[in-house]
DNA sequence: CGGTACGTTGAGTCATATCAACCATAGTGG
DNA sequence: CCACTATGGTTGATATGACTCAACGTACCG
């Protein structure tokens, strides 16, 4: 065997980071942990990287850990009955994901898919558990993060039912904005398909490019493919009726 | 001051509920604390009642405690930009509502108001907190019950983004018959207004009563007023689409 | 008895989904 | 190199589900 091909080559520059250095800098869940606990960690968790399209895990089956983001970002969504996605939130350097299934101790109810190329260490059930019972201020923030996302669900929900999905498309960019900020051209930092921002929105594919092509003529947003220049965001925000 | 007036004779009827009972008997969270904490429960805990309208608590308030159901029905729910009211869940003996905002550390993002008289205890914010600094047991059923909801907030964000309303209120009836059941006589031991089943759905008022006529027609359920009888529940699992 | 809340029905409108065609781009394989 | 295919984006035409508005009936309550 021979180690030298160019593949080798570059498997050999990846840096696995640490989970002390991470946690701090990402500012996820696992800095409420102990230097102990970290350490600990640091040393069960497998690094693994993704590239667009591929698969983290699929609704319906059962979860032995969870994912946290180191870079990239992810999708995270619900397949409906006919086949259509839903996305239900997006993971980012920093987040967690999967960690409902492992703590309600049930199957996953969503899929994960990478949007753009990740690297994301796996983390067994167990040792989340084992932080859970040692450490009860870790606990309290994973109860926290849980009931946040809870709450943005609740404001997911009341949003689908009751607003139009002109409404409901200004409001996602600008949450899109929120969470992945703007480049120094005003370009969000999300490249995301026609048909995604559909699922998110939960419409069709063709509503969302008559109605962004509406917010263009709007002079609310400049369109260059996928790339979405944001260059009204009061102008949004109007039309979303977003005051909660 | 005289205390035997007809309402004051009622009042002294009343017992409140022991805790230990209760949580056995209802299945609620706090089957999960020890006998100590639960007597330390028992003392904290106010014994509360309210009568259909009254309001538990109002999204926007920050809270202080959260409340444990003993007897009756609370609808939560969430007031759209227009005031229209999305419910999100109910709560009947054995729950607890509130507790979202309690453990994030954020201000209410619901409301709920009582749909059927009911008994509750009210339960300050700093007990709960402290059993879960010391019962880790007790931490990871909170958790995973926050978790279950959310998997639930999921599957409800599929399913009015992806689903027609005529699906939605079949499924919304079936929920409702496995949630609070049905007497001998297949009726649904929830009584709603149909404004209230429009909250849940996610549509106008208007469209409830006609969809529940044409399913009258098609000899799923019997109308009689706010009474509901199920007549063919595989029928509405047919319409409703649901297999997840 | 008037008032209020709820339920019902009809008619008209509009937002959005659906269907279909077409273009652009990139990757594939012979 | 070209044909082939797949994927994604766009636009137009059409259909329709669902909302809105309005009128009216019903029941209960003080």
């Amino acid at each position: 065997m021979h180690y030298n091909s160019r593949d080798d080559m570059k498997q050999q520059e990846i840096h696995v980071p640490l989970c002390d250095s991470c946690s701090l800098e990402s500012g996820s869940i696992f800095k409420y942990l102990t230097p102990d606990e970290v350490e600990a960690l640091n040393f069960e968790k497998d690094f693994r990287q993704y590239k667009r399209g591929d698969i983290l895990y699929q609704e319906g089956n059962r979860i032995s850990g969870f994912f946290c983001v180191n870079s990239g970002i992810i999708k995270v969504f619900k397949t409906g009955f006919d086949g259509k996605e839903q996305i239900i939130r997006f993971a980012k350097k920093g987040d967690i994901i999967a960690y409902r299934s492992v703590l309600s101790n049930e199957l996953a109810c969503t899929s994960a898919k990478v949007i753009e190329d990740c690297q994301v260490c796996f983390i067994p059930s167990e040792i989340l558990i084992s932080f859970i019972k040692t450490n009860p201020a870790y606990a309290l923030e994973l109860l926290k993060l849980a009931c946040h996302e809870l709450g943005e669900a609740n404001s997911f929900i009341t949003d689908i039912a009751q607003k139009t999905v002109r409404e409901r498309l200004a409001e996602v960019l600008l949450f899109l904005v929120n969470d992945f900020g703007l480049d120094d051209e005003y370009f969000l930092n999300i490249s995301l398909t026609r048909e995604e921002m559909a699922n998110i929105v939960g419409t069709a594919t063709e509503s969302v490019i008559r109605l962004l092509s509406e917010f263009k003529s709007d002079k609310l947003v400049e369109l260059n493919g996928r790339k979405i220049k944001i260059l009204n965001t009061k102008g949004l925000e109007k039309i979303s009726n977003v005051f909660n």
